[in-house]
DNA sequence: TAGTGGTCTAGACCACTTC
DNA sequence: AAGTGGTCTAGACCACTAA
């Protein structure tokens, strides 16, 4: 379709809905390239800026990304993994070592490699959020472990523990040793302190990333991020381990199943 | 700080860095204007052009928002609103004739009018989503109730249900009048027809916008947004309601609690 | 090496807001 | 009327990729 000089949007959003519907529509298919910045200018009859104007609206959009060099391409949809309640149940790290983080793996039914998972560990001093979480004085030290989840070599998500020293000192929960907490996850360590988890609450929301996190989950642009709290309490409400997360929206969906309250 | 030409960022990375810094450090405060275009032009020594690269950055990120003839100014970040399940409780619609829907305004200690919501009723054919909700077939004719949701004239969600016809047929849930549900909301009514709501699945995803709910939610650029499906499930396990809704991501974060499972 | 996308400039015009 | 952001052009150069 040409450019409309009648239609009211400017001549680069015009050409970005163009390509959008070419997309949408299948013409383009996922994956796919799209024609040369050089050909489309032809093909409108504007500049090449131009198309590349319309090329960046609908990369903040989420529907392309470019690679230099080499095109412009129709973003594929990654699969979605469901993260449901049940990744968290106690038979899959109670007895068997399996861990929630890895259930989560075998649930969406691809290998997985320990190498996925990078892990640091450090004392470092509570910030408010980590604070309030305990309920205790901003600038406790707690310790922090921190990982890097990838999916096939893809970063999927961050997600930063934090439990109070007291209750890991000593344990293989704070070896630097990468992996899911040594062996056996942070739960079933928690659980052999005499800590055993009980209950969780998360929260989510949805935000643009920093730069930052562009960078460490190599996200591409147009692509939001969901920031996960979780806080774990113990039957008599202690908190045992807050975590925050941050997950590239695109691979995950949440499910959650419960009761209407009174 | 100027522009540092050995620096591998291009220049209006740099800038739209630098600009970024100054509004994270507060030195712009939250809803202030920037320089002018022209101005940031003359103190980097670029062009306007390149300025308005950088900004373009800012925007995708959801940084800042510009008003033409007006200025460009720090997006200032709406109050969150908690959603958790104790929204849904039945003490709420059970008697006393407030619904969920108000229950959420009065929780967040906002002045509500019911002219914040707009409700249209129609009779549609099941799409895939609402058909394999309901396990009927795709096509079958069910009650789609639409809403869009604002908050002081800002909209901030849309909200769709689908019912049964034969769980609806005759009830004021299909009316056309606005607000809640006539009166007593879309629970109670399904209470009433001796369908009292029990259980309830609620999906969680964010994306970036289609161009269309950009345009019914007024969204900036940069604001992503998250959806929702909420299925709704009697004692006996069927299913009465299945809603979609789609928020601005920057007003809501949702909220769950739940004990381990073993 | 040829082709791709990424960036920048200098200048122009337009649309909108504010006074 | 003056100032603001929004868009486009024509041309140039750069960085990267693939053959």
């Amino acid at each position: 379709m040409p450019i409309n000089p009648v239609d009211p949007r400017p001549p680069s959003q015009q050409i970005a809905d163009d390509v959008r519907a070419e997309i949408e529509a299948g013409r383009i298919p996922s994956g796919g390239r799209l024609p040369s910045t050089s050909e489309l200018a032809a093909r409108y009859g504007v500049t090449r800026e131009t198309i590349r104007q319309a090329i960046a609206r609908l990369k903040s959009a989420g529907i392309v990304s470019s690679r230099q060099g080499s095109g412009v391409f129709a973003r594929p949809r990654p699969a979605m993994k469901r993260l449901g309640i049940n990744r968290y149940a106690k038979s899959l790290w109670r007895d068997t070592g399996i861990v929630a983080f890895a259930a989560d793996r075998e649930a969406s039914s691809r290998t997985w490699s320990p190498g996925d998972q990078t892990q640091t560990v450090s004392e470092v001093a509570a910030d408010p959020q980590v604070a309030e979480a305990f309920g205790v004085e901003p600038g406790t030290r707690m310790y922090e472990r921190a990982r890097l989840v990838a999916e096939q070599g893809v970063p999927t998500h961050t997600l930063t523990s934090y439990y109070r020293p007291s209750d890991v000192e000593g344990t293989r929960l704070v070896d630097a040793a990468p992996g899911p907490a040594g062996r056996g996850g942070g739960f079933a360590v928690l659980t052999e302190q005499g800590l055993e988890p009980h209950e969780i609450q998360e929260d989510l929301t949805a935000r643009m990333p920093t730069p930052r996190e562009v960078q460490t989950l190599r996200l591409p642009p147009g692509e939001p991020i969901v920031e996960l709290h979780r806080t774990t309490y113990t039957a008599d409400g202690r908190v045992i381990e807050f975590a925050r997360g941050v997950h590239s929206a695109s691979h995950f969906t949440w499910s959650y199943k419960f009761k209407i309250p009174e």
